[in-house]
DNA sequence: ATGAAAGCGCTAACAA
DNA sequence: TTGTTAGCGCTTTCAT
């Protein structure tokens, strides 16, 4: 069984392939009503369905998008993603989603060949600074893209954004609040850029309430579940603090585990805050307090823009302000 | 700046444009180098990306690879994911994730447009039996298709499989050892297939050791944290069970906090065992008793069979086994 | 209201 | 070893 072509329509329903293009098109301005539904009823009948190749080869449109995400097993991502497919969806393009893996190289390949496969789009969503090579790819070609959250948080490029020094700070205050003075801060790799804004507006947060953080209360993670477990395992036991800002939730349900084994009470005996709010974690007991991001509503938005910028419409970047959400892991020192 | 293609390339380096197609398609065989590198050479310059779209035209192979999930929040689906892409990267194809968010007519659609956009097979992880519509998209056309976990098993079409029911038993069978007579099965939607086999295989391990399962004990839920939650606070306080058996992981979370809220403790009071093994519960305290399967492998085996489809290598259908992972959510009663 | 024909960027016979 | 040419399935002028 081949497939059917608009060729096999057109001789189907005794008209030219231009005719069927029109109906496909809905360019059906003067044409006679008796031949479209000629045409509707021969390509509902063989069930035919349009090459899109064909088509965007044509139109130089694809209607595809691309979106990459640095690693898809951190529950942040996906939710990314749904908010980026149904915004997608709603303008009739389709998503393809890649995974770097938290690696430049899958990053760079990923660029090259989305292009390759001519997506009219790309939302970026960086494993950290765009390297080199990913920078030249985007900027060379005339491929419309976004930034998301990572990444170089430029004038140069519009991009979604979130506050993340005010989420640091948000996180700091909290902790504060509670008379918290012993604070300990895991953070991100420090090659990221929204993790080091966390740190930097933590850090503001303790300054302005004259409590210091030494350095050695400075840990740096890399945003993994496990990395953070074992650092935690590690620090726990030989300093004293009583509360610790997680700079994302995998990180602070690793450092949970690490409690947990240690037989320290959360969150009589330690508070922890997180970031980022995913989904799972009210599971976690006692219910994790976090700083809070709209993933989805980001992932929407930042489809909106890129939508935006392929139609020439104006449109600039946004940064969206994070929240706090007090839940149960964090407590007031006695 | 306008996009450079073949031509551009053939004129630059003086030669004709089937010889630039020749050395990117690396059919150089009789081929002088000279040619080649200066060709090489040109297209370096340049940053030339072939446009795959017209490729794929011409040589009716898209190279992109279509993976239908129901739900991407679910963690289960990322390491599909995940396993999935690497393994259609390896062979060079690209995959579009699509999310049907449980949704039927999603799934249609994505189905349609996965066809339209000619990739060279789909990955279909059902949200259920197969939709009518959805059935005939899949029989009529003549792309490949492979059929993940969800869906009909049936020796209808191959696909990739988890024995279930072999799950169902063994943790039925695991609770049975610990001296558990009284237990409740949180199940998923009844029209899904894997979950009414967890339940069968679940029934199985009671019956053989003269357990009842009173009706009452079966609970229906729908695979979600949030419905199992409820569900849970419900049930827990009115009936006297000393184990639940939850067909997903997602659902024991949600079983978590109502034990939480109610004041239950677990495993003292109430045993808990899950199903899937997603990452995340190694946060979850006490750490979760599950029926694992290996989720990466499933997708890369899944996507291994859907090309050698493609290739019309032979290939059947492969059905994993699941494994019992005890972990401390489970406890011999006293 | 409809059709003929050119061409999108590329590959693949077939020629030379 | 290289080039000429005919399409792939479709959209889009330009005619009629």
């Amino acid at each position: 069984m081949e497939k059917v072509t608009i060729k096999d329509i057109a001789r189907e329903a005794g008209v030219s392939i231009t005719t069927v293009s029109r109906v496909l098109n809905k360019k059906e301005e003067g044409m006679s009503k008796e031949t479209r539904e000629k045409v509707l009823r021969v390509i509902e009948k063989v069930n035919y369905q349009p090459n899109q190749l064909a088509r965007s080869l044509v139109t130089k449109r694809s209607k595809m998008l691309g979106l990459i995400v640095p690693n898809i097993s951190n529950p942040f991502f996906p939710e990314l993603c749904r908010g980026a497919e149904d915004e997608a969806n709603k303008s009739n393009y389709s998503l393809i989603i890649c995974n770097s893996d938290d690696q430049s190289e899958k990053e760079e390949n990923y660029l090259r060949l989305l292009k390759e496969q001519q997506v009219d789009g790309i939302l970026l969503s960086s494993k950290d600074q765009l390297s080199q090579t990913s920078k030249i790819q985007l900027q060379e070609s005339k491929t419309p893209f976004i930034i998301f959250d990572r990444g170089e948080e430029s004038n140069q490029h519009p991009g979604v954004f979130l506050d993340n020094e005010k989420g640091g700070y948000l996180a700091g205050q909290h902790l504060i609040q509670l008379g918290h003075t012993q604070i300990a801060c895991l953070t991100g790799p420090t090659n990221i850029n929204n993790s080091q804004k966390r740190l930097a507006g933590f850090q503001r947060a303790l300054k302005e309430a004259s409590i210091e953080l030494p350095e050695s209360f400075i840990l740096t993670g890399d945003f993994q579940m496990d990395t953070a477990h074992r650092i935690a395992r590690e620090f726990l036991p030989n300093n004293t603090v009583t509360a610790i800002f997680a700079c994302n939730d995998l990180m602070a349900c690793g450092i949970y585990q690490a409690a947990h084994e240690i037989g320290i009470q959360i969150p009589e005996q330690l508070s922890i805050i997180g970031f980022d709010d995913i989904p799972l974690i009210t599971a976690l007991i006692p219910k994790l307090t976090t700083i809070r991001q709209n993933t989805y509503e980001m992932g929407r938005k930042a489809i909106e823009l890129l939508i935006n910028e392929i139609e020439h419409k104006p449109s600039e970047g946004v940064i969206f302000e994070p929240t706090l959400v007090v839940r149960e892991s964090t407590k007031k020192i006695n």
